[in-house]
DNA sequence: CGGGCGACGTTATACGTAACACTTCCGGCG
DNA sequence: CGCCGGAAGTGTTACGTATAACGTCGCCCG
């Protein structure tokens, strides 16, 4: 981990490159054309690359007095309506090489006053769902302090880990849909290859391997209304026996499987039973209301943090997966006729 | 505005107090115990306020090589679980002195690679709902370019606005329903006072007031589902004429009307007619699908950024609402019966 | 043949803050 | 009377960067 080693500053590449600091700031800055010669250039750039040089920004925004960077103050982040609002101005603001950083207004508690002490300057640590892995390369680029949510506590880097118990969860749906009397399941799973997801297709097919008589179908689906409903109109038209228990990863997900059960007649949870999995507040706004599993996302949050602030700290952070709880409601019950 | 003035120092504060930068900096740190009389520290303080003060907080990052920042990365701002997620986090943070900045991995474009650049340093300018006025007076506190969204345009503090033009969305959803043949409204909304808001309540019982015969009643609650639920129910239930069109003011408070209806046993839209505003993914996963006027979340985002560079730029923004359009769906029919 | 200019750098400085090391003043104590 | 120690500050430095100002050297042109 290199714990104690400071981050290479323009001198430390200079040195390295034989030149002096003012010719790393004018390579990198891309402000040498006619000024320094391309070898020495290139001999700058491999330097800077050697020893993964990152400029301080702190350090550059004092020197510049300004730092390119807006700040969207938000009411909440709830509303579907300001995710909107912000990917539209990040993408403009992107075209005007201005970053966008983002600030909740606190709902209930929270940092109520001083938005800007929120919104400073360079990082000290990172917290980082496994769902955005995408950018986690990125973020492996810095050496900062890491903590990964709901991801593989094998192979997240040496990083550590906070997970919510979403094995056991599966295994509560699984189980209540078998107390009921259901063998023939339908999984339909999100299409992200996030170990979160992983989990559940893992703990769903094995938990039914262990009981005589049962078959699971699994079918993909992107992680929206629209695309569930297609994904689950096509596997209910298809051939082949029908399922009496539709398994969904997530509540959005069989938001949609309502949507494609209702376009065609059929009834929840007469003709079929269906199941979710976070509790959002969409949980009981669809009819029926959704048996699911309830998530604690305050508390992931709270235990995440915690988990960070220990590694800042020098300490080990608390092991333990934070439990889950399935809700029952109106959309699962007895299959009507036993196969 | 005094836009050629920059910001004064802990040296500015120095001088016009009298004692060296510093002492500033001591009694401004709260480091000053035995070090600082207790009236040359009230003098300091009191030179800061005057001068309106505020630390460069580049300068003290670099100065102490860390920032109590940290960066929270979830998937995309579309879900509610990690709005959970980051209310927990941030509460934490807070009682740690530590800030939460947040970077929603990009949907689509967005500023792809390095999220650090995303999450850097101090403002240029600020972008603000209306709706997070609350936040408004801390951000008045300094002195950055602010532009606003969907806020008054007269009394914003010589801010630039920038607006959706919900008055004439209001105006089709109205046109609508009295074309249907409705005279009998009930008006849902939402119990925060923010302009955009204003606006809904104004236009429609301004528009009624030209229509002999028409009645309006209108009730609040807060945004969310069980509000809105608890609301509509006891309206209804209530004595009195029943009205035969319910407009709400947004999406989320229609979603929690149709539970309250579903469980009075009345049928939409055939007993009661309902619409909203947004057009969410919300307003097409509920049955029957949702009348309502869409909002253009994204463009408007970046007209609000293209705003906020333009004044950074020194320009003025070009003016003009951005226009909404009424979706007709399942909810609105003719009313059953002509009073 | 001299001087100027372009290519290729370097030296020095400032941004605003926090903190270490130092000075001065004064009261008290042996 | 001498000196010690705490109170009340001040002088100075460093954080890492970007850039203005300043050399140096060879070559070409008049």
């Amino acid at each position: 981990m290199a714990r104690g080693s400071t981050r290479p500053t323009s001198r430390d590449v200079a040195r390295a490159a034989g030149v002096s600091q003012a010719a790393v700031s004018l390579v990198l800055g891309d402000k040498w054309r006619g000024r320094v010669a391309e070898t020495t250039a290139e001999r700058v750039r491999e330097a800077a690359l050697e020893l993964g040089y990152r400029p301080n920004l702190a350090a550059r925004n004092l020197r510049l007095g300004h730092t390119r960077t807006v700040l969207l103050v938000v009411p909440a982040l709830t509303t579907e309506f300001f995710a909107g609002v912000y990917t539209g101005a990040a993408r403009v603001a992107a075209e005007h090489g201005f970053g966008v950083v983002l600030y909740p207004s606190p709902e209930g508690i929270g940092p109520a006053r001083d938005p800007f002490h929120s919104a400073q300057a360079a990082l000290d640590g990172v917290l980082a769902s496994s769902m955005a892995a995408d950018a986690l390369t990125a973020i492996r680029g810095d050496q900062l302090p890491l903590v990964m949510l709901d991801s593989d506590p094998r192979g997240s880097l040496g990083a550590a880990t906070v997970n919510l118990d979403i094995a056991d969860g599966v295994r509560q749906i699984t189980d209540h849909l078998l107390g009921l009397g259901h063998r023939h399941f339908l999984h339909l799973a999100a299409d992200i290859p996030s170990w979160t997801f992983a989990v559940r297709a893992h703990e769903l097919t094995t938990r039914l391997a262990t009981v005589p008589g049962t078959a699971v179908r699994t079918i993909h689906a992107p992680i929206t209304i629209e695309g569930a409903q297609q994904a689950t109109t096509a596997a209910l038209t298809g051939p082949g026996p029908h399922p009496t228990a539709l398994v969904c990863d997530d509540d959005k997900l069989a938001t949609g499987a309502y949507k494609a059960i209702r376009r065609m007649g059929l009834h929840i949870p007469d003709d079929l039973s269906v199941t979710g999995l976070d509790d959002l507040a969409l949980a009981t706004a669809i009819d029926p209301e959704l048996t699911t599993v309830r998530l604690d996302a305050e508390l992931f949050g709270e235990r995440g943090m915690q988990a960070l602030l220990a590694v800042l700290d020098g300490r080990t952070p608390t092991k333990g997966d934070i439990p889950v709880q399935l809700v029952v409601r109106g959309s699962t019950a007895p299959p009507r006729t036993r196969p």
